[in-house]
RNA sequence: GCGGACGUGGCGGAAUCGGUAGACGCAGCGGACUUAAAAUCCGUUUUCCCAAGGAAGUGCGGGUUCGAGUCCCGCCGUCCGCACCA
């Protein structure tokens, strides 16, 4: 039997089940002794389907892996799912579902959808991080920290709906409410667990420094979050009273340009006054009522209300400074309290021209150094101290050390690092996540559940009719015994945050006993992750928490590796044009015409072309993975994730781009199929060549990540073969193919490959040797100009000497006629490449 | 406001070190095959004057250089991150 086409339906189920069954996808052992290369895509959360942003990534990891295996690497490459989280809990208050029955049915419908892909995954470690046999470990992992210090326990305001007796994480109160009950939120302080971040937040900083093959972009991204700054802590002695302020400064140098304290709403000391001040009490609430977005705090008018109270001045007890309560300083950033040296700071400056209040300058501007700043621009930038006494003529750096060094000898003050990162809060008050192994007892407090009678497993009878955690009101489940001292107890009811659950997943990938978490010399043959591919959106959260929790783990030692992830490749997203009828409703592709680009609905109405978009239900500019493998077959859908677009930039999704990579793969199909015949005779050197260079490109390409390079490589390869004549560098460069194409068309691949009599799985081959003698040519075509413009071009031996070339480049008759006879000034030559002749 | 990235044909993009701009794909146009369609194949496609042959051209304006898409300065535009962080 013998088809006409290439029928991928037929030919991806064969070659999956072919892969299979030789198992050539299974992880080596930890001593292979090829070198190691560990290929991770970001680990989907199980949502319901394969998104095509999934086929993407999960294709150009695959390409990475598949290539890596051709190149002599022992590859793990791995996949799983992220399957704690919200979606589950809400579909089972929608849908009368449990959390667990729901997830586990995504899985299997998911896991359908990525094998038709044909990825060169281990499924062997697959797991979900719902699997006791997973969170388990976590929570082993958390009692660690907790013992050593890392995990603790503070109380702490959160957003609390009072209906659906739950909190709600920052993103779910709109505007005040709550958002599925529409409840005022109200802040409520709960005990939290925290991870102590803020304790790694030197070492995560630099090093970001050793993470070369990252992208900037994230560094920088992290660099930012984690937002190190550095000044002084100065104490300010209230008058009439034992108290102090202490406030942060990083600019220490325009301490006597001070006009003013100013305290956050909710500083301790606003507090107190409060209690007997109404009006204070008032201006606090109406701090509080302010909104937090961006465009709100953009216009966000300065208020301020002052206290009547005053501080001396450090460096002058005589200078009195009056306290204000300010709705611009914020309690959780530094000590919540600044002094306002308005000359030099935007924010102080708006404040103290509302209120009136004095604006010195200190900090010379260029020529002007007079005290009375004018104008409504603070001056940031560099130049002498003035108006500053003992500091005056100082740099601003100068200034800054001096004052530092005179506050910790008058012992007013202190230097401080002072970082933006917080504290991780993992509690979450939520049933469907990984329980916090801890054990509240009346007698002896906070005890962590012993090892042995871990997991602590979520019990499976709950119910989601009321609102609230069901851990909180299950009947039995809370109640236990304390390790201690044996008497009545409750479990933390808490959930742990699913950021967490990501947090090692990739070391559990790499080793996975029944026993602990990881096994730590199987681990470390692996780890770091040589390549990590995934999403821009986990730029700072996941990626910061993955690499505190391995340090973490470092840090109390337990593993040898400070960075989980070697190299990081964050790609684009898919993309689709939008369409909406004329009553502007959004229209899905197959609800919209074109008949010579005039877009109508199938009931005749007109359509509107909308922007192009990233893939979303709710714009209806989807395009479904089993859709479009039904149609296309895996390769042809692989092929267009990695053709045209580069990698990291957007890719956007087109019927016509599909149908090209559809004929490109029925074209390729042809050439196996026609080459079955014998090739002797006629050599074609120029097509020997183009194949050498197409197998040391294709691999530099992939290697590189630019997958979009080496498709067009490979289209050149393809157009050169159709174009020879010769039928014994054809065959050879027909019989490279299949090894060529294999990462990228699998399924294609292989049916190229058993066509050419190849034996085994092309996907066990090695990539095909080069030989670099062929990637240089014996002539080189050298550009001619004159001025620097190109006036024509002349072939010359590859090893032409410059004054041959010159001599040649001077022989042209276009140069002949274009210089007209006159003398040329001077002649660059740039061997093998170009001669510059200038008049 | 602060920080960053990017700007090349009708479109996606290529040009690895400062050295022939537009590889490769898509779309378009012309043709072949066919009763017809699909499929396939051949040719063509930066713009302008066009017969050959020129001229211009990588957001805009300058600069460095024998030579600039690439380096420097200043604009304009688009996108992204953070944001009252002291």
């Amino acid at each position: 039997m013998h088809d006409t086409r290439f029928n991928p339906i037929k030919a991806d189920a064969k070659w999956q089940a072919a892969w299979e069954k030789a198992a050539i996808f299974a992880t080596p052992a930890a001593d292979d002794p090829r070198p190691k290369s560990y290929v991770l895509e970001m680990f989907p959360y199980p949502s319901g389907r394969i998104h095509i942003g999934h086929v993407r990534n999960y294709t150009m990891g695959d390409v990475l892996a598949r290539f890596r295996t051709m190149t002599g690497h022992a590859v793990l490459h791995p996949m799983g799912w992220d399957a704690f989280g919200m979606p589950a809990e809400n579909a089972a208050m929608e849908k009368g579902v449990h959390p667990g029955t729901w997830t586990r049915a995504n899985i299997a419908a998911m896991k359908a959808q990525l094998l038709r892909l044909g990825l060169a995954i281990d499924w062997s470690r697959e797991f979900a991080t719902c699997d006791a046999a997973y969170y388990g470990h976590e929570q082993a992992m958390f009692l660690d920290m907790f013992d050593a210090g890392i995990v603790y326990r503070k109380e702490s305001a959160v957003n609390w709906d009072p209906v659906d007796r739950t909190v709600l994480a920052n993103e779910q109160v709109i505007d005040g409410r709550g958002w599925r009950s529409g409840a005022l939120v109200e802040r409520k302080k709960l005990n939290q667990y925290f991870l102590r971040i803020t304790d790694f937040a030197e070492e995560l900083l630099t090093g970001l420094g050793e993470l070369d093959k990252w992208p900037d972009k994230v560094r920088l991204m992290q660099e930012n979050w984690i937002g190190k700054s550095e000044g002084l802590i100065a104490n300010f002695h209230l008058v009439g009273s034992e108290q102090g302020v202490e406030v942060f400064t990083t600019r220490p140098d325009t301490i006597y340009g001070a006009s003013f304290l100013a305290i956050a709403a909710d500083h301790p000391l606003a507090q107190s006054l409060a209690a007997n001040a109404p009006e204070l009490a008032t201006f606090i609430d109406q701090c509080k009522q302010g909104g937090t977005t961006a465009a709100e705090l953009e216009t966000a008018e300065k208020l301020g209300f002052n206290t009547g109270l005053s501080v001396q001045h450090p460096l002058d007890p005589d200078w009195h400074l009056p306290v204000w309560v300010a709705n611009f300083v914020l309690m959780d950033y530094g000590t919540g309290a600044v002094f306002g040296c308005p000359a030099h700071d935007q924010r102080d400056l708006d404040f103290a021209r509302k209120y009136g209040l004095p604006v010195r300058r200190v900090v010379a501007d260029g020529d002007a150094t007079d005290a009375d700043f004018d104008g409504d621009i603070a001056f940031t930038g560099a130049g002498a101290i003035v108006n500053s006494h003992w500091m005056d003529g100082m740099s601003v750096a100068a200034a800054k050390a001096a004052i530092i060094a005179r506050a910790e000898h008058d012992g007013w003050g202190h230097a401080k690092v002072q970082y933006r990162l917080r504290d991780w809060g993992i509690s979450r008050q939520r049933y469907w996540g990984t329980p916090i192994p801890i054990i509240h007892c009346d007698s002896c407090g906070v005890v962590g559940v012993p090892r042995d009678q871990l997991p602590v497993v979520l019990p499976e009878d709950v119910d989601f009719a009321t609102p609230g955690n069901p851990l909180d009101r299950h009947p039995t489940w809370r109640d236990t015994n304390c390790p201690k001292c044996q008497g009545p107890a409750r479990r933390e009811t808490d959930t742990l945050d699913t950021f967490a659950d990501s947090s090692w997943y990739f070391i559990r990938f790499a080793s996975q006993p029944d026993n602990a978490p990881f096994n730590r010399a199987e681990a470390e043959s692996w780890l770091p992750v040589g390549q990590y591919i995934g999403g821009i959106e986990h730029a700072i959260l996941h990626l910061l928490y993955a690499r505190f929790w391995t340090r973490a783990l470092h840090r109390m030692g337990k593993i040898s590796i400070t960075e989980p992830f070697a190299a990081l490749f964050t790609q684009g997203m898919v993309t689709h044009e939008t369409y909406r009828d004329a009553a502007g409703n959004w229209l899905s592709p197959e609800e919209v015409r074109d008949a010579n680009g005039v877009l109508t609905s199938l009931d005749g109405g007109a359509v509107t072309r909308g922007r192009v978009e990233k893939m979303s239900k709710s714009k209806k500019n989807v395009v479904d993975p089993d859709g479009i493998i039904d149609q296309y077959g895996a390769d042809a859908v692989r092929w267009f994730m990695l053709s045209d677009s580069p990698p990291e930039r957007d890719l956007l999704w087109t019927e016509s781009g599909i149908e090209g990579c559809w004929r490109f793969v029925q074209r390729l199909w042809r050439l196996f199929d026609a080459a079955a015949e014998k090739g002797d005779g006629a050599r074609d050197v120029a097509l020997d060549k183009a194949c050498h260079r197409a197998i040391a490109g294709v691999a530099a390409d992939i290697e590189s990540l630019t997958f979009n390079k080496a498709v067009a490589k490979i289209y050149e390869l393809v157009n050169a073969i159709e174009k020879s004549r010769a039928p014994a560098s054809r065959h050879d460069a027909i019989s490279i193919l299949p090894r060529l194409i294999s990462p990228m068309l699998p399924h294609l691949a292989e049916e190229g490959w058993q066509a050419l009599g190849g034996s085994g799985l092309v996907a066990e081959q090695s990539w095909p040797d080069h030989d670099p003698a062929m990637l240089v040519d014996d002539d080189v075509t050298i550009a001619v100009q004159i001025n620097g413009k190109l006036r024509d071009t002349i072939t010359l031996p590859r090893d032409a000497s410059r004054e041959v070339a010159q001599a040649a480049a001077l022989a042209n008759t276009r140069v002949q006629t274009a210089i007209a006879g006159a003398n040329p000034k001077k002649i660059i030559v740039v061997p093998g490449r170009l001669v510059n002749i200038v008049v």
